[in-house]
DNA sequence: GAAATAGTGTCTGTCAGACAGTATAGG
DNA sequence: CCTATACTGTCTGACAGACACTATTTC
């Protein structure tokens, strides 16, 4: 600040997208296989740098979400998860990545890898387990996606992006206990949600279900933000679904 | 990405610091004047580049927080706000801003001005009033700090980093009543603050105060989340204290 | 003693957690 | 009928909110 000529230095600036899914009640993250230097082979999380000067940061997200993932705007969660800038997390120099948490609802196939390198849902448990050795820093960077859904689950409405246009209070609950990795009472659970004002709307009809009574179907109420909040068992316990 | 000889775009890296801090029972944060281009003489959150291209930028945020404001790292909160980075957010060209949230503990001084702009406390409502305007998108990440903070003050031990290294439960539940914007009962919120296991531990003394009994001492806990959380008067209501 | 601030006891409505019981489907 | 799933009613313990009350200081 005191030299009269110094100049800042620059960075290159990339994107990268933690984007999650339930795929067979458990919470899957979007991970691509590298084409190329580095970490060539090694999975990582999608993203990219920007593709020219002035493109803002939530369009290359979206713009990274069609390329790699092919999902669009449509029915679609997306919300900036944090900075990661450490100076050589990245070989090729000073490289800061922006990173978006995204939504995806319930696939049915297991997405059409647009991009050169192969896209593929993997269960985010074994993604963090250690044996995949993700690129980068993306493992640090899905840990903070994780706890950053589990938290949102609590105070908004998030829960309903995991969801198709209309769904059961069943598939909400499957929502909750994947992310949270909990046990939830499905008397209780069906009580507390419906209590929750704005948070879920009857949609008129209902839905088959193996052998057993149809259950009703709702669809994303106004609200946004979840008073009083949906409450985490204590302890943020993560014992797995048996 | 098809391209073989195409190289990514560039862009100057910021950090900007939302610095809050008690004074008199309301919220304050650090502004200064601006004594440069562009917006010379407005009003902006204490920031700047990045000094050297392999700077960190926690360490760039510490250094920020030691020029602009005098402030070590001894009994001082700092955590990641947001990215800031929409093209047009700064006229010099694309300049992406990675904001912090510090807390400082209440300071008797009103902060030494040692760098080259003025520095001074501004209580938050008068900064978010509209009536001084901020420079650049600095009005969002104040909002957005703010937020953060009410947010934080439920689930973690935040609150502590806003007192010194001891303090009495109503100084304690000063810095609740000023960042929510509500009153509580007195009562309550002893009961409260005592029962979250590790949230303050007694540091044996007492303190005086202006004709009454006493206050006990405490010191911040072990805890930094809190369970169960802090409750905030629903609704999230603003109401100023009387 | 009065005034002021710190801290305690107790009641009450609300709600999460547990779980018995009822409803509606297919076999 | 049985089984499986969806949904309802009810009890209970814990706790937030309200507020009367006691304790310890300065004047």
């Amino acid at each position: 600040m005191s030299d009269d000529r110094w100049v800042p230095p620059t960075v290159l600036l990339a994107v990268d997208l933690v984007i999650f899914t339930l795929r067979e009640s458990r919470l899957h993250v979007l991970l691509i296989q590298r084409g190329i230097e580095p970490y060539q082979g090694a999975l990582a999380l999608p993203g990219g740098f920007l593709s020219h000067e002035r493109e803002d940061l939530v369009t290359a997200a979206h713009r990274e979400l069609a390329e790699e993932a092919g999902l669009g705007l449509d029915q679609l969660h997306l919300e900036q998860l944090g900075i990661y800038g450490l100076p050589d997390r990245d070989p090729r120099g000073r490289v800061v990545s922006a990173a978006y948490l995204a939504i995806a609802p319930r696939l049915p196939e297991p997405v059409a890898g647009t991009d050169a390198s192969q896209a593929c849902w993997t269960p985010v448990a074994q993604a963090l387990s250690g044996d995949a050795q993700l690129a980068f820093d993306h493992e640090q960077i899905l840990t903070d996606g994780v706890e950053r859904a589990r938290e949102k689950l609590e105070r908004s409405a998030l829960a309903t992006a995991f969801c198709g246009p209309t769904f059961t209070i069943v598939e909400l609950q499957d929502v909750y206990e994947a992310v949270w990795g909990v046990r939830l009472d499905p008397r209780n659970f069906y009580r507390k949600v419906q209590s929750v004002d704005g948070f879920i709307v009857p949609a008129g009809t209902s839905r088959k279900t193996e052998g057993g009574r149809p259950a009703r179907l709702f669809r994303p109420g106004p609200r946004t933000t979840l008073h009083p909040p949906m409450t985490r068992p204590h302890g943020q316990a993560d014992k797995e679904t048996a």
